[in-house]
DNA sequence: GCTCGATTGCGTACGCTATACGCAGTTCTA
DNA sequence: TAGAACTGCGTATAGCGTACGCAATCGAGC
């Protein structure tokens, strides 16, 4: 389920050179190793394109009605052509989420201190989120590998450069963000999305009384009354409130390893 | 997508008593309201066990092989008789979340301070993450409506009652836990089945190695170079350290407010 | 006790999915 | 010019969720 390895498909890009072992294909295909033979009919298609029709497709009707057929029919060719630059629909998915994420913003750790780096990266795959929703239902199955994921990282340990923290804790910190950020712009998707025009919030609260039998609950029978569960104006503010405890949360850890020392 | 509603399906069960209307029937049917009608054959299963079998074939051969002829099979039934049960997969899937939840544990905030209250709920709700792995796997594509998901609720808001937090604040709180342990619960469960007996994390400092041209990434090369990708016991550890920085985070909140008075 | 309608389990059917396999046509190399 | 390599893609398979309708069953009202 998450390695595929040794298979001989054919759109597995046989190269000349040795692929190197235990590196997905799709993943030298999309770093631009591996050239193609000479011999054979020219290939109708490029993978970008298949890609960018993908993406399209999961643009305009979402990610549930992405299949390889209407793919395929996006670019006027047969369903099974497409196996010929794919070897699978998560190859698909690998490469369109690696496409959707386009490259991070430029994180200089002399201009900006970790916080403004670390704010403005995160603000960063917010809005890649937002430019492509559909990218928060591909599920994560493996570790980034492709060129923009592996940029990203790049820049969000950039950004922690100047900090005291270990190699090991700026993993972590980058860890723990873009799983934040991913989470929050799913919560913001789906309560876009649940709500056809009515606004959901303000009924979940009147829902959530109305379920509660007559004694117990006394914590939440106080959130409701506060009128918190009504206002929906707020999910945009649940992503700035998070994004502050968790910076206020590494501040905190960098303040254990003394005064700073530029 | 998100809230059938008016559906005269069979399982909506047409209780005597009008239904809560925007309350979606499978809620209803979770929350125990809404009693049988009296006529007809007698009902050779329950609901109960209907969402068993899901769990039982979720547990067992993963929510990727749960289909609804195969939880009809498990119970020896015919798969179209489910749906007398429930109205969709959809719905099984939601009640089978709510009870892999089970109940949460018992916070006294007189008893505990905030900080081991909300400790004591991320852990719960980790562990019951790691008993039902494939929980991870189901979209949470509404607000929490069933009686566990609402107890366990309860359960966040009680942890932080005595903090002078607003109850907006508290409900921003308990979100931004709740996703951190299901962003790392899943992240764990991924890492631990992609690696089939072989570690993958010693591989990926590698293949990373492997991937990046000769100029650039500076920052991503200093982590490779200290090892810190290459160690693959600490993915337990990174539950540990996001919790302690959210929670510090939080702490510096509630210090915002001023000294403590209790 | 009998009838009638509500409710049951469930067989059949439909449209959809990913993709294995193999064939015919194209194009470059020797 | 021969042959090998590679192309697009038609066909076929096994599986999915679920709409529909029918025969059997059971309780309520007379």
């Amino acid at each position: 389920m998450a390695g595929r390895e040794g298979g001989s498909g054919p759109a597995d890009g046989a190269g000349e050179q040795p692929a190197p072992p235990g590196l997905p294909p799709i993943i030298s295909l999309a770093w631009g190793l591996q050239q193609r033979p000479a011999r054979g009919p020219r290939r109708g298609l490029t993978l970008e394109r298949v890609v960018a029709a993908g993406i399209e497709v999961a643009l305009t009707e979402g990610v549930g009605a992405l299949s390889m057929a209407r793919v395929a029919n996006e670019l006027g060719v047969g369903t099974m052509s497409l196996y010929r630059y794919v070897s699978a629909k998560d190859d698909l998915l690998t490469l369109m989420f690696d496409t959707a994420l386009g490259r991070p913003p430029a994180i200089d750790p002399a201009a900006q201190d970790w916080r403004e780096g670390l704010t403005l990266w995160a603000e960063g795959v917010r809005a890649a989120y937002r430019r492509n929703p559909w990218a928060l239902r591909v599920p994560i199955s493996a570790p980034p590998l492709g060129p923009n994921n592996v940029a990203w990282l790049e820049a969000a340990l950039r950004a922690q450069a100047n900090t005291p923290l270990s190699e090991q804790e700026k993993l972590s910190t980058t860890l723990l963000i873009s799983g934040f950020v991913r989470n929050e712009s799913t919560l913001t998707a789906d309560l876009a999305a649940g709500a056809g025009g009515e606004q959901v919030m303000p009924k979940y609260g009147e829902l959530l009384a109305r379920l509660l039998p007559d004694s117990g609950f006394p914590a939440l029978r106080r959130a409701i009354a506060s009128g918190a569960l009504s206002d929906d104006d707020d999910i945009d503010n649940e992503f700035d409130f998070g994004l502050l405890r968790i910076l206020d949360g590494i501040a905190a850890l960098i303040e254990e390893y003394g005064p700073v020392t530029p």
